[in-house]
RNA sequence: GCGCCGGUAGCUCAGCUGGAUAGAGCACCAGGCUUCGAACCUGGGGGUCGGGGGUUCGAGUCCCUCCCGGCGUGCCA
C-alpha cells in the first residue's frame, strides 16, 4: 500500500522536476502516516525539499505536486496542501480495507519476509559463565537476544542462537576451591570462614584440615548455591572426597550443575540455543595459540613484565591489554578473539553480539583484532544493554553480591511468570536502564498489567468465535466477507494500525530494536478493546449477516496481528484468561 | 581525566531516516457492568523535552558546550 503510493509520488515528482528543467535525482521524501488524524492517512515534505532547489515556494510547489499526483491511480481519494508545505492525503476507503484480505491470506507470515533468505546470521547472548545462576541482567539479556533472533527469524534469515561460556579459566578454579571448602565445611572438618572474612574481598581464610590447609578464597563464590552443591556432594560421597583436589571433581561438578541449572531457568523462559561453543574447546584445538601466532606474525604482540599483551594502541584504541597473565593463564580477551575468529571462519554473513554494558570495553579490541586477521569486521555487530533494578513497593530493592541478597532471573520469573517476564524485559529500549516494577508486574488486579492488556485482546477474539460458533457461524476465509462494510472510523482506525505491522517488524528487526513490538502491540489493543467494548455500537454478531462476516474478519486479522506480534516477543497468546 | 549509555508529565518510559498542536502506562480526580469477556471502558488535571548556544522553512530528534546520573577505563569477571 505504502510503496505503491511511494512509487506514484516519486513519479509525480520526478514530472516536476522535469517539467522545470532539473534532471537530477529525486530527494529522499518522507511519505509517514502524521500524528494528527487530520492530517490525513499519509503526509508528504516533498514540496518542503524542493522548495530551494527549485527556487519556489513550498505551497505553490506542493500546489503543483497534488495537480501531478491526481488520484495516484485510484488510490487516493483526497489530497491537500496543508502549513508550510505538506501535502496531505487521504487514501481511498477501501484501499485501507485490503489490508484485511492481506492479512487473512497470509494468516501466521503477516510480517514476515524473505529478505533476509540465504543470509547467515549468528546471534551470541545470555553467554554468562556457569559459576552461578543468571542474574536479573542475564534475564534481560536472555529476552531481548530471543527476541532479536525471532525478528529475523521472521524477516527470512538464518539464524543461529549461540551461548558462549569461559569454563577454562581462573574463575572456573576459584569455584572448584569455592566447593570444595564448603565441603570440607559441610563434613564439619573445617571452620566456615569468619563474617568479616566474607565481608573484605581482599581477606582470604585457611583452615587446617589433616594438617593440610584450606582455603576458601579471598574472592570466593559465596551464594547459598556453593553450600547447596558442597552438601550434596557431602550426601553422595561422604568424606571420601576429601583427598580430590579443587580443580578436579568439584570444579566439575560445579561447572555441571550451574550449568543446568542455567539451563533449567533458560527453558522455562523457552529460550533453546543452537550451538553452546566453550573456552576449553578452543584451548584444545589449539586455536588460542594460533591467533596468538597470527597476531604476533602482524606485530600486534608484545612481552612485558611477563605478561603477553596487545598492541590496542596501534589499531588505534586507548591502550594496550593484557592476553596472556604473568601466571601464564589467559584473560577473557584472547579466547574471546580466538572465539570471534571461528564465527568468522564459520561463514556468518552477520554476527550479532549482545552484552551487557559492563562488557562492551572489551568489543572494540575483538573487532580491530578480527580486522587486523584480515576478516571484514562490519560483520560484527554489537548489541548493548544496561542493568535491571527492581522496583517493589515503590522503592528500589537493594541487592548486594557480598550480602547474598541477590534477586536472581529465577527468583522474578517465579515471582511474576515467564509472560510477563518477558514483556518487561523487552518493553524498554536495550540502551537504557531498565527498571522492573514489581508492584506492576505482580499486580493482583490484572488490568493494570500491559502484558495482559494485550492478552486479553486476543482472548476476546476467540470469545466472539465461540460466540459465533453458537450462532452457527465460522470465521471467515480472506474473500468471504464485503470489507465494505467496515464504515466506521473506529474500524478505519484500527485497520490502518494492522496495516502498519509488517513496517514496524521489518524496522525493529533492522535495529534489533525489539522493544518497538511491544508498544505497538500495546497501542493496537488500545485501539481494539476500546472498540469491543461498546457492544451495542460495534457489536460483531448480529443479523446482519453481511456486516457480521466483515466484522469477523476484522476480529479474525486483529488476532492474526497479536497473535504474529506475541509470537515475536515469545508470549503466548491465550485462548482464554 | 577519558570513553560509552542515559536525562521527556508526580513515577516508569515511547517518540521511525529532523515535520504540523510532544504521547502511553501507572498514580490522582470524576463516571460506567440486564454488554459477543468489566482482566474492560469514558472523561479530567498534569510538560522550561536537564541548561545554554548553533544549523534549518521546521529541532525532543542533528552539531557544540556545560550540568546531573549509571557503567567502563584491572595481569576482575
Amino acid at each position: 500500500m505504502k510503496e505503491r503510493l511511494q512509487q506514484q509520488l516519486e513519479e509525480a515528482i520526478r514530472a516536476l522536476l522535469a517539467e522545470a528543467g532539473d534532471a537530477g535525482e529525486i530527494p529522499a521524501v518522507a511519505l509517514e502516516i502524521p500524528r494528527q488524524k487530520e492530517h490525513g492517512d499519509f503526509a508528504c515534505n516533498a514540496a518542503l525539499l524542493l522548495a530551494k532547489r527549485l527556487g519556489r515556494k513550498p505551497r505553490e510547489i506542493a500546489e503543483a505536486l497534488v495537480e501531478a499526483l491526481g488520484d495516484a491511480g485510484g488510490l487516493v481519494d483526497r489530497a491537500e496542501v496543508a502549513g508550510p508545505g505538506f501535502v496531505n492525503l487521504w487514501l481511498a476507503g477501501d484501499r485501507w480495507r485490503d489490508v484485511l484480505r492481506g492479512i487473512l491470506e497470509v494468516g501466521r507470515s503477516y510480517g514476515g519476509s524473505d529478505e533476509g533468505a540465504g543470509v547467515r546470521v549468528q546471534v551470541e547472548f545470555v553467554s554468562a559463565n556457569p559459576t552461578g545462576p543468571l542474574s536479573t541482567g542475564h534475564g534481560r539479556q536472555a529476552v531481548l537476544g530471543d527476541c532479536i533472533a525471532r525478528l529475523l527469524e521472521f524477516r527470512g534469515f538464518d539464524v543461529t542462537r549461540e551461548y558462549y561460556f569461559n569454563n577454562g579459566g581462573r574463575q572456573m578454579r576459584v569455584l572448584g576451591q569455592s566447593v570444595k571448602a564448603r565441603y570440607l565445611e559441610a563434613l564439619g572438618v573445617a571452620a566456615p570462614p569468619p563474617a568479616a572474612v566474607l565481608a573484605d574481598p581482599e581477606k582470604s581464610w585457611v583452615d587446617e584440615v589433616g594438617g593440610l590447609p584450606v582455603q576458601f578464597p579471598a574472592d570466593g563464590y559465596q551464594g547459598d548455591y556453593i553450600v547447596e552443591l558442597a552438601e550434596a556432594l557431602c550426601a553422595e560421597h561422604g568424606d571420601a572426597l576429601v583427598g580430590e583436589p579443587a580443580e578436579a571433581i568439584f570444579r566439575e561438578v560445579a561447572e555441571k550443575q550451574i550449568f543446568a541449572g542455567i539451563r533449567a531457568t533458560l527453558d522455562a523462559l523457552g529460550i533453546h540455543f543452537d550451538v553452546y561453543s566453550n573456552e576449553k574447546t578452543l584451548y584444545d584445538e589449539g586455536k588460542l595459540d594460533a591467533v596468538l601466532e597470527d597476531l604476533r606474525a602482524v606485530d600486534l604482540i608484545y612481552e612485558s613484565e611477563g605478561a603477553v599483551w596487545l598492541r590496542g594502541t596501534t589499531l588505534g584504541l586507548d591502550r594496550d591489554r593484557v592476553m596472556i597473565r604473568s601466571s601464564g593463564e589467559p584473560t577473557y580477551l584472547l579466547p574471546d578473539i580466538a572465539y570471534h575468529r571461528e564465527k568468522m571462519e564459520r561463514g556468518f554473513d552477520v554476527v550479532v553480539d549482545v552484552m551487557g554494558a559492563d562488557h562492551i570495553d572489551q568489543f572494540p579490541f575483538v573487532r580491530e583484532a578480527m580486522s587486523a586477521l584480515g576478516y571484514d569486521a562490519g560483520r560484527i555487530e554489537m548489541v548493548m544493554h544496561q542493568f535491571v533494578t527492581l522496583t517493589r513497593a515503590g522503592r528500589k530493592v537493594k541487592q548486594s553480591t557480598r550480602k547474598a541478597t541477590i534477586v536472581t532471573a529465577d527468583d522474578l520469573l517465579e515471582e511474576v511468570g515467564g509472560d510477563v517476564f518477558r514483556f518487561f524485559m523487552i518493553e524498554r529500549r536495550a540502551d537504557g536502564h531498565l527498571d522492573f516494577d514489581l508492584d506492576l508486574a505482580t499486580e493482583r488486579n490484572w488490568n493494570k498489567n500491559p502484558a495482559y492488556y494485550v492478552q486479553y485482546a486476543v482472548a476476546r477474539t476467540h470469545g466472539i468465535e465461540r460466540t459465533a460458533a453458537d450462532a452457527g457461524l465460522a470465521m471467515p476465509g480472506a474473500d468471504d466477507f464485503d470489507a465494505d462494510r467496515l464504515n466506521l472510523p473506529e474500524e478505519l482506525e484500527v485497520m490502518k494500525k494492522l496495516g502498519e505491522f509488517p513496517e514496524l517488524v521489518a524496522r525493529a528487526a533492522a535495529a534489533r530494536e525489539p522493544h518497538h513490538l511491544a508498544y505497538y502491540l500495546r497501542d493496537l489493543a488500545g485501539l481494539w478493546n476500546p472498540y469491543l467494548q461498546d457492544g451495542t455500537r460495534h457489536r460483531v454478531v448480529s443479523d446482519d449477516a453481511g456486516r457480521t462476516a466483515a466484522r469477523l474478519g476484522l476480529v479474525l486479522a486483529v488476532r492474526t496481528v497479536l497473535t504474529n506480534g506475541l509470537a515475536l516477543l515469545g508470549i503466548a497468546a491465550p485462548e482464554r484468561m
